[in-house]
DNA sequence: CGTCGTATTGAATGGGTTCAAGTAGCGTGG
DNA sequence: CCACGCTACTTGAACCCATTCAATACGACG
């Protein structure tokens, strides 16, 4: 039953207590956990799943019996509409939750694939509801959680709406440095973006034509570099300014700004 | 503490019980209540507040003490960039909860503002928090709530970054219709939207002018009849085709389509 | 070494913006 | 009762950011 049936072949193997550390890592930087606590998210059952990229793991109209946490790798989520044209609506990184939502929402209405080769923990919704009777602290971080999500999606709607090509991928890039850098993920203002052209135009409402040629824009101004999929900032005020990046949406904990 | 201070002269009155029945009725839509969870709620602390139409009630960066219930009246949450950009972030209608998300992100990323004249109930956050510990399944019924928020951005989000702007105009009529209709404030494809074409244009990226022809051309091909605020759907089908509108994404009880 | 996905470049096109002017509707006060 | 003024709506024309189409180059990998 876990395995969404009828998909991609999943490597499934049962999960020791050390792999779901990204996910207590995670809901520390949201929370103050007690022992207890982390001690009831590592014993959480799940099993473990490794995926090819750019694979679903949930589609659209699914009713999934479970949820997943990234262990490791990137993963994406989007919706297709007419004509092929798809919208990638957020990008999730190690010790994220990106389905957590179907835990109150049973019917999907969007795609969640992942980017990269990923390691998955599955854990049945019984025992999120189980564990959030338990530790209601636990229910309130991930609730919390789900509202930061909300919130990016705000910022990312404004961008799409109201900003110009550059700024939103300046904004695309401080705001992908800064949640790898609140997970440990990067520092000194380089971290990887294991995602093609295509991927940032459809995530920002963009041609990937016009995507190459802001992109050169913003090594020939010296903001940036990025080859392949190794992304420095070099001039961080000016990409920051460019997109008027403010992160008071990341709901980051005190002065993890730059 | 209450009312944001040095803002707009605001009307403060003590609730009754009966002041929340618009925000059982919308919980109610969500989840099945049991008669000590209405009673509860019934029975918050809450402070009536009158407020003037185009009036801040919260603003980015504040740190409300309170959470509000749309009692009557329409609002909307929108985010202000430099010269002048705004990006309306969403509308809402009485019984809605706005910024239910300040109970657990507590610095504002955005704001908060009446559209129309408004009669909110201001209830404190530790009222909250009490009630959703001694009523859990209340809890899951509000964490419910912020996720269908959340999924109504991912769908603007959509919208801007992938559909024209006749599919845009289309998509946003058939959603406030229907979730107009799920609360019992619009029946036969009728409903007031008391909102300008200048909101409209905030709200879906796009200029006022712009707005103004589609509207004229939505007319033209008979779709709706729109005179000041009233709107009349005169071909759904039509209307929901041209925005590729599935009310999946609103995550209503069964069967609420049209 | 060929192949497929990704990146790059050029040229033409277009959806939507901007600027500017004019109209309609409505509440207010003389 | 009408003039006034405010706001929202409407229209036209020029412009532009970004798209689309179509080649071409690159680069990893079997």
């Amino acid at each position: 039953m876990l395995p969404p049936a009828g998909r991609v072949k999943a490597t499934l193997v049962s999960a020791s207590s050390s792999d779901l550390i990204p996910l207590v890592r995670k809901l520390e930087s949201i929370t103050q956990l007690t022992s207890e606590e982390r001690q009831a998210l590592e014993s959480l059952p799940a099993a473990i799943r490794l995926m090819q990229p750019r694979q679903d793991i949930v589609r659209d109209k699914d009713r999934p019996g479970h949820c997943c946490v990234i262990l490791s790798g990137w993963a994406y989520r989007y919706k297709l509409l007419s004509e092929g044209k798809r919208q990638i609506l957020s990008l999730h990184i190690p010790g994220d939750l990106p389905d957590l939502q179907s835990l109150h929402l049973h019917v999907m209405d969007h795609n969640l694939a992942t980017l990269t080769a990923c390691r998955l923990a599955l854990i049945p919704h019984e025992a999120f509801h189980d564990l959030t009777n338990r530790f209601p602290g636990l229910g309130a971080a991930m609730w919390r959680d789900t509202l930061v999500d909300a919130a990016i999606f705000r910022e990312w709607m404004t961008g799409i709406g109201r900003r110009t090509a550059f700024g939103r991928i300046a904004h695309l890039f401080c705001e992908m440095y800064l949640k790898l850098h609140a997970v440990g993920l990067a520092t000194s203002h380089r971290c990887e973006l294991p995602f093609t052209q295509v991927d940032i135009g459809d995530a920002l409402g963009l041609s990937n034509v016009h995507v190459n040629r802001v992109l050169q824009e913003m090594r020939g101004k010296g903001l940036i570099t990025l080859q392949g999929s190794r992304l420095v900032i070099v001039d961080w005020g000016a990409l920051s300014e460019a997109g008027e990046f403010d992160p008071t949406y990341l709901h980051l904990r005190a002065g993890e700004t730059a």
